[in-house]
DNA sequence: CGTGTAAGGAATTCTGACACG
DNA sequence: CGTGTAAGGAATTCTGACACG
């Protein structure tokens, strides 16, 4: 259904290396998690794993914290987004189902 | 210059991961690269780093594996199956050159 | 509030080797 | 040849806490 882009969001990555490919510290990572900004997955061990698109969304926290943005302001705007998404969908799946598409994706 | 198939070759993956995702043994992935079919980075403490690629190529080797064909065998049939991709660049390259068109991706 | 750090433990990974077949 | 395993060590990650501001 979506060969590609299930690497986007697989969580696969270990805090190290997502330090490695953001720049940011362990502590910071955790912190964001902690203000529930990023949902790593857990491993049997409880060690956490990160996607792609989790790295993303961290790159996207960090400028935004240095722009001085408080991590509560964050969540706030985090969730609008995510409710303009879910519309969006839900419009593009009226469109999609009034054509008689199924799975409208690409 | 390619934004989206980059997850797919990055090496971010620690063996104990590849090992869900493939349901094969740290012995055998561990076995299989010191026979030359999969080639994981290293991070500074050693720890071996896999992309979504390797691990698709090693399902494969351990379908062939377990068909009876001899690891020696696969890295030919790899080496030849490279080739041929090297070859379908080179004229795909040359058929761009021709028209004009910088980066043939996509 | 956001981040650094030392602390101690638990989980992960590594290498080289012996074993079986 | 391909894989299992016990062995000992090194690197990674985890949590809870104290600190600064």
């Amino acid at each position: 259904m979506d060969r590609e882009l299930s690497y986007k969001d697989k969580k696969v990555i270990t805090i190290g290396t997502v330090c490695e490919l953001t720049g940011l510290t362990e502590r910071q990572i955790r912190y964001y998690e902690e203000k529930k900004l990023v949902f790593p997955e857990r491993s049997k061990g409880k060690i956490r794993k990160y996607s792609f698109s989790d790295i993303e969304t961290l790159i996207k926290i960090a400028s935004m914290v240095e722009e001085g943005v408080q991590t509560f302001e964050i969540r706030q705007k985090m969730k609008k987004q995510k409710e303009k998404e879910i519309e969006r969908k839900l419009i593009q799946g009226q469109i999609n189902a009034h054509f008689g598409l199924r799975n409208g994706k690409r």
